[in-house]
DNA sequence: CTGAAAGCGCTTACAG
DNA sequence: CTGAAAGCGCTTACAG
């Protein structure tokens, strides 16, 4: 009445009159075993329900099975989608996830990141501070395998998977200029964030680019509802309206529609209003939100397969920088004409 | 220049001139150390860099600061909000979290369970398959420390944390019957699913408590919004309408809101709308919907309080079963009166 | 308070 | 193809 909590490799050994070196061998597959033996091996081993001690096999392997997840948090639907995609690639190629979010200061993230010796193979690290010099060189070991992800850190020995923001703003205006709109105001995003300013970047090259006659028209925003909806009511005050508006992400469309709203304007008739994201919400607003979407659990997905590509090279690093490409979503808040004259 | 990855606890014994043995009893901060000998090791191994290996600690001291937490998916709303609540508690008490999510059979999910060994010091399950004789029990070591999540596994040794949904259910109907409303239909969840059938237990103990004069009135639904939609065309199509309907979940809720809409139906003028959950869209669809919400974090939180000490405590199950208690969230679309002559 | 040594449960050259 | 033995990097009685 061996429990299986305390049956271990010996335990086999000795029941199939075997070594531990055998069992070992015949466990893990590897060829120089006699068939009858490998045979006695696994059953003895199932019967006697043996599971191999994790921590004993990685201490000898040098090989935790375990990829270790770092994010700022787990909460949300995008950290939500992330795993997920990461998930799927896990399962898949049989290997453990270890999570570790962190809010907190910098140094709790490094500490973090530290104590992961020993318990992973590699990391697929989200940071905010990830770019700060030394932030990961110092806290991990060289030769650790770590694939960045959504993180603005040029000339890096890690691969890194982006977002494209700028190609989904790009887009997005190329959109609403081929719905027939020319004056395309952008509310941005939180001064610092780097998702924001990309969008912004793609919106000033696009509208440059694609509608040359009308300036570009920027208002502040940091993403909350509330700055949509008070972008909305400074647009509403302005002299001439826009054609359309585009919000660097769907909270901010969301604001801005309701300021849209009261002031008895329809959207799209009188003004397109387009977002970025595609929250599940878009779809569920009057009129329904045009946007853009990433699909973030192939972002995560695409991450982990690098990594484990890395971890079977040791190492190499089998692909460079790659990017998520964003989709867009057109939905009945950007299909109206715009007004003939105003072009 | 040593590699960070490579520094052992025996470089930092050479180097602070100590044994191994009083470099682990430092760092671990046993008593029995010198003060002096304690700081010159604690400095010695902040200037090396020194990082325990997690698996070779592991190994020889039984304790990995690990917990597992195994649950069907990890997408969406729920899961999300539950890894928080356990996250919040990991961090606060240094443990990591190692996430196991399966999706297939139930071998998958043993498989994922043995496994297990070695690399966490208990266990948080959430399973489908948890209620199935020996599922537990011989995939995992007899000694392991376990606390389930929302499982109906009846005179088992792990400790449970349910959600009450049969006391939410009444709440709501509760609710509603003060709110003024008599006859109260109720729209079902799927065959089969356990918080579906609790909140209908609860709706119909209610009904009979509360509103005896009015026979209970139940429509079979799947927890989809479709599903959600043909019960409320049922519903219009019947001879005398309710007062209200509840829904044993919001996405239906959202459904039969719609073919009210489509029917010409105010509501909650017309009619009263509950649902449960108190998903994201409830309080943004119009009329905002009155439901239930459960804390899940919380939930998750205090599986993970429980699960600890547990672990803490080498298995004393600290406490029994606990329960997660709904919270009642009215918003318009119940607060309408039931018309006065159907009482 | 400190050190030498055994041991945790595996894997993997090294011989044969 | 197989086994004896060293070793992975720690912790922890056991002596002193």
């Amino acid at each position: 009445m061996t429990r299986s909590s305390t049956v271990t490799i010996k335990d086999v050994a000795r029941e199939a009159e075997v070594s531990v070196a055998t069992v070992s061998r015949a466990l893990n597959g590897h060829g120089n075993v006699a068939e009858e033996v490998r045979k006695l091996v696994l059953a003895t081993a199932k019967r006697l329900r043996y599971q191999p001690h994790a921590a004993a096999r990685s201490l000898s392997s040098r090989r935790t099975q375990t990829i270790g997840v770092v994010l700022p948090d787990l909460y949300g639907e995008f950290f939500s989608e992330l795993i997920r995609g990461i998930d799927q690639v896990a399962r898949a190629r049989r290997q453990h996830l270890l999570v570790s979010s962190y809010h907190g200061h910098p140094e709790e993230q490094s500490e973090a990141l530290r104590t992961m010796r020993g318990r992973v193979d590699g990391l697929l690290v989200l940071s905010p501070y990830a770019d700060r010099p030394g932030f990961l060189t110092e806290n991990l070991p060289a030769a650790l395998p770590v694939v960045l992800i959504n993180t603005h850190l040029p000339n890096t020995a890690y691969p890194v998977l982006n977002i494209d923001n700028h190609g989904g703003a790009m887009a997005m205006v190329e959109h609403l200029v081929q719905a027939g709109h020319r004056r395309i105001a952008f509310i941005g995003g939180p001064e610092g964030n780097f998702d924001a300013g990309e969008r912004q970047r793609g919106y000033l090259e696009a509208v440059q680019a694609l509608s040359p006659g009308n300036a570009p028209w920027v208002l502040e925003g940091d993403f909350s509802e509330a700055s949509g909806y008070e972008a909305g009511c400074r647009l509403l005050a302005s002299e001439q309206r826009p054609d359309a508006v585009f919000a660097a992400n769907d909270m901010m469309a969301l604001g801005c529609l309701f300021a849209l709203n009261e002031a008895g304007l329809r959207v799209p008739e009188d003004i397109a209003l387009a977002g970025f994201d595609d929250i599940p919400l878009a779809r569920f607003v009057h009129p329904p939100l045009t946007t853009i979407r990433i699909r973030i659990a192939e972002l995560g997905a695409g991450a982990m397969e690098c990594l484990l590509d890395m971890v079977q090279n040791e190492g190499e690093s089998a692909r460079p920088t790659m990017v998520a490409v964003p989709e867009l979503i057109v939905r009945s808040s950007s299909t109206g004409r715009a007004p003939v004259d105003s072009s």
